[in-house]
RNA sequence: GGCCCAUUCGUCUAUCGGUUAGGACGCAAGAUUUUCAUUCUUGAAAGAGCAGUUCGAUUCUGCUAUGGGCUACCA
């Protein structure tokens, strides 16, 4: 193949993305790179029904985060502009007239009204109606009117699609880079709608194709539920003589529901409590709103990495990978063919060891938009501090603050199992005579602390579970944290013999 | 209903005719530990079924079953 790899994501703005066309757009900007080609943006917004405001923008805020780059298309312009469809319309009807001057699509008039009747009878007969060659030639078609009354009829105004002329009893054979070859009768297709007169626009079909003639696209990069059209596409690059510039096809397996039972849609996020979409979403019209990864603590290197190995893999062991290594790594022919459920857990588990490979610098960053949203106000070093500690324990980044605000705030109240536990018998007066050993120290680094407590301890003769535990208590209130010397080492001395104090004062020791 | 696609541990997957069918997530057990985690070790866990081709099939073919997609003047 010596043409140039001109690849485009082309999705509509019927709502925000969702992770399945995360990874569409992915694939496409995989292939484009290690190719050496470009990645287009193209936005199908062809059905003026379902255009939501808003949409558009958020696509583009995805992939940005996402750091999928486009090369050319809406937002960044480039030599086929526009980009967006409804800005191209006056393109369409000139290439739809021109398959109908060649023989290869007519005019129809039905009313919606009157293909739903003929749909009812078709099923009462237990029957599905296909609008094809054998009801074209009777129907209200330019095939069967007299040509005065066609005229007639589009100079009166009268609504009117122009359909394919679907051949009877051809095979059509295909190649798919993912799927080898197939092949479908045509008789077993029908003649699909490609522009429409109502709102002067194309459908999916006929834009596609004649954007991606237009554009140059050398491969066609998308989700399988295409790959039923796949024929109606074949046929319209031959009815428009470009077969010889006719892009490659790759139909990508589906992502499926974490049950199982379907597509991965819109609505099983919040059901099943994991996002489906890469940022949060509000609905302009019905103000939904819907989880995205970046606001639930998930970052972008991670949920590419985790989207990257649904449906395809490298041939090695490798699990982990940058961005720049999916690139060098990445093949269609590696790309699975059936379809893979999507799995939370794994995409925690995914964030998990990009959270624990980062240094305190990168968390402090990402860390201190969430200090200051709990007012907590700090220098960058003490909240990456923080988070460097604890970061072994964190899945998610939203998870942080629940495991560190004892590093900034003290406890007000203790965990009732711990103090159960170690709030009783001789520990308060240990934790008390603790507090003087502490309050002795004047190198109050971990590492004294640490040597000056435990020859504390061994000297008494303490077990170090009960003064530590106790200790626990008093600095964090709970059952869980740290290494108590990273603590004391944190909060400095002053903090740690006020948190003491507070804790022999309110709390009333147990039996 | 019709057309198309798919089918290896619960899940994501490796295997491109000969393997003790490998890895990862999750799960279980153990070790480590001042707590909670982390980490480490170990374990349970798979070729949908039936024919055929072959010296030999997870791998090739067919059928069946199951899952999925499409079947709009939506993409």
């Amino acid at each position: 193949m010596e043409r140039p790899v001109r690849v485009r994501f082309a999705p509509s703005p019927t709502g925000p993305l969702h992770i399945g066309g995360v990874r569409t757009a992915l694939y496409n900007y995989l292939f484009a790179r290690r190719h050496g080609g470009a990645m287009i943006l193209r936005i199908e917004d062809t059905d003026s029904q379902r255009f939501v405001p808003g949409a558009e923008q958020y696509i583009m805020d995805s992939l940005r985060w996402c750091g999928i780059e486009i090369d050319e298309g809406v937002g960044v312009g480039g030599p086929h502009a526009p980009y967006r469809q409804s800005e191209r319309r006056a393109i369409y009807l000139k290439y739809a007239t021109e398959l109908v001057e060649a023989g290869w699509a007519y005019y129809a008039f039905d009313t919606a009204e009157e293909l739903d009747a003929l749909r009812r009878e078709a099923e009462a007969r237990g029957e599905a109606f296909a609008y094809n060659y054998a009801v074209r030639g009777r129907l209200a078609t330019s095939l069967a009117l007299p040509a005065e009354e066609v005229r007639a009829r589009i100079e009166r105004g009268d609504q009117w699609v122009i359909r394919f002329r679907m051949p009877e009893n051809e095979v059509v054979k295909m190649d798919d880079l993912i799927r080898g070859h197939v092949e479908v009768n045509t008789s077993t297709l029908d003649d699909k709608v490609l522009y429409k007169s109502a709102d002067a626009l194309p459908t999916y079909h006929l834009a596609n194709i004649v954007d991606d003639h237009l554009m140059e696209i050398s491969h066609v990069i998308r989700g399988e539920e295409w790959l039923p059209s796949l024929p109606l596409h074949y046929l319209l690059y031959r009815a428009f003589g470009w077969e010889a510039s006719r892009p490659e096809f790759a139909h990508l397996p589906l992502l499926l529901k974490p049950t199982g039972g379907g597509k991965l849609s819109k609505r099983d996020g919040d059901k099943m409590g994991f996002p489906v979409f890469p940022l949060f979403w509000t609905s302009p019209t019905t103000g939904e709103t819907a989880h995205g990864y970046r606001e639930d603590g998930y970052l972008p290197q991670a949920f590419i990495n985790m989207l990257a190995l649904l449906g395809w893999n490298p041939g090695t062991e490798q699990e982990l990978f940058t961005m720049q290594e999916l690139v060098d790594s990445f093949s269609l022919d590696r790309v699975s063919k059936s379809g893979a459920r999507f799995q939370p857990d794994k995409a925690r588990w995914f964030n998990a060891q990009y959270l624990h490979r980062m240094n305190e610098q990168e968390l402090a960053a990402l860390y201190q938009p969430i200090l200051r949203a709990h007012g907590i106000e700090v220098a960058d070093e003490v909240a990456g501090k923080a988070a460097g500690i604890m970061k072994e324990r964190a899945q998610l980044l939203t998870e942080l603050w629940d495991l560190t605000s004892f590093f900034f705030v003290a406890p007000d109240t203790y965990e009732e199992k711990q103090a159960r536990k170690y709030w009783k018998g001789q520990n308060p007066a240990i934790l008390a005579e603790l507090r003087g050993v502490l309050a002795s120290i004047d190198d109050f680094s971990l590492e004294n602390t640490e040597r000056i407590v435990r020859a504390w301890i061994e000297e008494r003769g303490y077990g170090m579970g009960q003064v530590m535990n106790t200790l626990r208590l008093a600095l964090v209130g709970a059952g869980k944290g740290p290494g108590m010397y990273d603590v004391t080492a944190f909060i400095g001395r002053e903090e740690c013999l006020r948190r003491i104090d507070r804790l022999i004062a309110t709390l009333q020791p147990g039996e």
